[in-house]
DNA sequence: ACCCTGGTAATCAAATTTGACTACCGAGCC
DNA sequence: GGCTCGGTAGTCAAATTTGATTACCAGGGT
């Protein structure tokens, strides 16, 4: 499972209705172009797939009032807050060796209550240390790791990330269990997409600043 | 760019000459399904997208001597022997926050020479470096980084991620620097593929030791 | 002789991702 | 008036990835 959905569906969430612009300069804000697949392409992919499968519904809308073609707006479905919130839940309790998804649970994460969400982070070095036990009993041969040469430092790559997302994860349910952030329920929701007309700061497309990365 | 290419091209080469089932077979004992999208599918699908582009070199075959639809075999041409040497050393440099690219390329590291990987990885440090410094610098807020609320746990997380990176790498590179493993040009090479016949210990398919991951 | 199972080798449709490209409008300039 | 430029909003073809499914043969039982 990529993130692309759960971006899609976090942003389009946030506004209670956006059109496919929107929702571009909203991941681009975020800065999930940096660490995903959040290309324009797939974003208008993302969203035209959810419609058809009735996770969002379409609101086809008058030509734009600046500029360009005519743009479709969005707005979840029950079946699309469902689907969100299972997403959120997979991203933050799943180990897939994938940042991108994980990143972006973050990114949604006081829309779940705080309690839940220390339970699902638990699940998640739970995950990881069953994962990292599978794979060194799996991989390494009975007469010690210097049987497989210089591929055992694939092993020693994937164990050593493990170990560093279980240690993040561990600081991070420490900082939530001492109180930190304003979990769904406990008050006024962080509100982190552009209103409309708002500049992006982080803008891309012509950086002024010299090019990095 | 994903590890497919690098991962087929890596079996193809070791073998000599390889048909696809082969080279799927190599890559689940390399245990590049954990870690990489090496599906059938995406297999077979560039063994035939490569050899279009003539990077590789397809015989037709009579049919399988085992059962199972006649196979086509493969062999690299001077092109993709330098295509392949490309995507290692690209693997290898360019931190793209993708384990399975640079997983690929650690299995591959031994066809370079020893000063050469030396110099990759610590290109690949610095490239980590600089990321680390460009994030940091444009998304933490003048105002200190509380501005931006649960969100600077995604900038946490991208950092933590990187640092832990850059130090698995200069491990790396202080145990090639102080003569670990056998590198191009230093004899025998290390030999990663199962030959015609000889059963895949980590095979999948049945697993006979319950289910884990 | 017939069926069932398991291994070998690969294919296919559908979904997704990529990267480049189009079309429209308003503002500023000559 | 005509022209270019930059921002807005989105489309499209090509490449890739996914997950299921096919087809073939050998061997063992009945």
């Amino acid at each position: 499972m990529s993130a692309i959905r759960l971006l899609v569906l976090c942003a389009v969430r946030q506004h209670g209705r956006a059109h496919g612009y929107q929702v571009r300069n909203d991941l681009e804000y975020w800065g999930a172009h940096e660490w995903s697949n959040a290309k324009p392409g797939s974003i208008y992919h993302a969203l035209k797939q959810m419609a058809k499968q009735g996770v969002l519904l379409a609101h086809e809308v008058a030509p734009s009032t600046a500029g360009g073609p005519p743009r479709t707006e969005y707005e979840l479905t029950d079946a699309g807050r469902e689907e969100y919130l299972r997403l959120l839940r997979e991203a933050l309790t799943t180990y897939d060796q994938k940042m991108d998804v994980l990143s972006a649970g973050i990114g949604a994460i006081v829309d779940l209550p705080r309690a839940e969400v220390v339970e699902l982070l638990k699940e998640r070095v739970a995950g990881i240390e069953a994962w990292r036990a599978a794979v060194t009993e799996h991989y390494v041969p009975e007469d010690g790791p210097e049987q497989l040469g210089h591929i055992g430092e694939i092993m020693n790559l994937w164990v050593h990330s493990a170990d560093s997302g279980a240690e993040w994860t561990r600081g991070l349910i420490k900082r939530i269990e001492g109180g930190a952030y304003t979990f769904a329920g406990e008050g006024e929701p962080f509100v982190g997409v552009l209103a409309e007309g708002e500049v992006n700061p982080y803008a891309t497309g012509v950086p002024d600043d010299g090019d990095h990365h």
